[in-house]
RNA sequence: CGGGACGUAGCUCAGUUUGGUAGAGUGCCAGUUUUGGGAACUGGAUGCCGCAGGUUCGAGUCCUGUCGUCCCGACCA
């Protein structure tokens, strides 16, 4: 049932994935027309393929958002200078990055303006004015919209200046509910980036020296692409009430007591495209996970001159439509080699050939975008058949991604332990104790070239003594070169 | 923000050393033959040589500036 033979390149125009890591990331983004650049620097076009991809990552998480309570609001693009300077620790972790507005036409501003790169002022504003019992609590927000951050060097998805994200920003009555919230959203986009991405990821929480700027703690959703290095696919943070202090938002509580609430904000963004792209991706181009490929199977017509193939194919595209699938006919008259090549660069997870002889047989062959097996499917089961492929596809990323995690995560009980890991097996996860001191945490990240990743909630006694400086140690850090 | 490379047709690039009519491959368009892994032939169209100054009789080529892209570091979703 299954052939394949060949894992050789097929697609001339991609730098090879092990020749060059970036390059390829860079060819596949424009070859698969997901993005093309601006004339402003870190400003993308994000082409039709490429929105899509986003719109239906959009629409999942926006399902799980609405599932656990959560309502979308939309603020304004402008903070006032004075707005922003309120939380002290926030403005100081921003005000580097931020692109400033000083003239409505031609006339100066009396107070110049940034360009949000985050809500948290404007939510606080909002809520300050909305929250007045402890009835009006919780306020379970999220927005989506692009924010603004003036970034020295970017990146296509990775880092650009301009980004798409969603930010969810709740408020809560008591300590508890917040942090319980900072837990849930962090499971939400957990899940989704295992069962929607097929994308595993290790959840933890961030060390003192790498948490959101006003944050009390930021939990996070670290990925490992392809080569090795990990990728921050998002964030939650606990506020506690420092915000709610900065901007004076006080509700009365059943005891009659006035009392400043606890926040939370999370996000994930178009980053989430790039962690897609090196996860999962090959020589051959983009391997799209089936639940957010714009389209999930393509149909290439063969000998399509020949009388009935036609027809054959527009009915089985009606058939895989009617069955809910994202399904395309490609009748254009390229070649069928040309479409098959074109269709794996972009990532389609699995390919429908139908000939004249498949016709003759009532079958059709299907084709994994991952592994390349063919399947010869009846055209009686096809439905069927579609939905079980994706499955399997589904897992098999899944599993593949795991495994590469599951080879490049490294135990070190030492500093040399650590160099000699990645001088061996290439970059990846290193697992090591630490003592808890910002020192050791800028020690190890300037010997062994590896930053604190996260703390993850998983923890090892690997050792009792911090990697770094040998002092009694009770956590373990994930550690690793990030994107 | 430091170090390096680069910007010429939709794409990949040659031409820059030594200034003198703008090039190739591929793609695109038309037609014919093809069609189970990026087809063949014939004909055709396509350029503010990134942008702005300067030097020169003359600039893709030399000089200055600027914008953008990539790589390596430092900082960040």
């Amino acid at each position: 049932m299954a052939n394949n033979n060949n894992n050789k390149k097929l697609v001339s125009e991609i730098t090879s994935r092990d020749t060059d890591f970036a390059k390829w990331y860079t060819d596949i983004v424009k070859k698969a027309e997901l993005i093309e650049y601006s004339s402003v620097k870190g400003c993308l076009v994000i082409r039709p393929y490429g929105y899509a991809i986003w719109e239906n990552i959009q629409r999942l998480l926006d399902r799980r958002f609405k599932d656990t309570g959560h309502e979308n609001v939309y603020m304004p693009m402008f903070i006032p200078e004075s707005l922003l300077d309120k939380e002290k620790d926030h403005v100081a972790g921003f005000a580097p990055e931020v692109a400033w507005v000083t003239h409505g036409g031609s006339e100066p501003l009396a107070e110049r303006m940034c360009v949000r790169p985050t809500s948290e002022c404007l939510f606080c504003e909002h809520y300050s004015n909305v929250v007045k019992s402890y009835r009006d609590l919780p306020k379970l927000y999220n927005q989506w919209c692009s924010v603004v951050r003036w970034e020295k060097t970017t990146r296509p998805f990775l880092r650009s200046r301009e980004f798409l994200w969603q930010e969810g920003h709740t408020i809560h009555a008591t300590a508890e509910e917040a942090v319980a919230e900072t837990e849930q959203m962090l499971n939400v986009y957990a899940d989704f980036c295992a069962e929607d991405l097929n994308m595993p990821v290790i959840k933890g929480k961030k060390t003192e020296s790498d948490k959101f700027a006003g944050a009390v703690s930021t939990y996070c959703i670290e990925a490992l692409m392809h080569d090795g290095q990990a990728l921050q696919a998002g964030t939650s943070h606990y506020f506690g009430d420092g915000f709610a202090k900065a901007f004076d938002i006080t509700f009365t509580d059943k005891d009659n007591t006035i009392k400043h609430p606890h926040q939370t904000s999370w996000g994930v963004s178009t980053r989430l495209i790039g962690g897609i792209i090196m996860a999962h991706g090959d020589d051959s181009g983009l391997v799209l996970p089936p639940a957010v490929a714009p389209v999930q199977i393509v149909i290439i017509p063969v000998a399509q001159h020949k009388e009935g193939v036609l027809d054959k194919a527009n009915e089985l595209l009606g058939r895989l439509k009617t069955a809910g699938f994202r399904a395309k006919l490609d009748d254009s008259d390229n070649s069928a080699g040309w479409k098959f090549a074109e269709y794996e660069m972009k990532g389609v997870p699995l390919r429908l050939e139908i000939g004249p002889k498949d016709i003759e047989a009532n079958q059709c062959v299907i084709v994994r975008r991952d592994t390349r097996e063919k399947a010869f499917v009846a055209l009686d089961s096809l439905e069927a058949s579609t939905s079980e492929l994706l499955a399997q596809l589904a897992r098999g990323l899944f599993d593949k991604v795991a495994a590469n995690i599951e080879s490049r995560t490294y135990t070190c009980r030492t500093m040399d332990d650590i160099s000699l890991a990645i001088s061996e097996n290439g970059d990846g996860f290193v697992k090591a104790m630490w003592c808890s001191s910002e020192a050791c945490e800028t020690q190890v990240k300037a010997t062994t070239g590896v930053g604190s990743r996260c703390i993850p909630f998983e923890q090892e006694q690997i050792s009792d003594k911090c990697v770094c400086c040998g002092e009694p140690a009770s956590i373990m850090l994930y550690w690793g070169k990030a994107y």
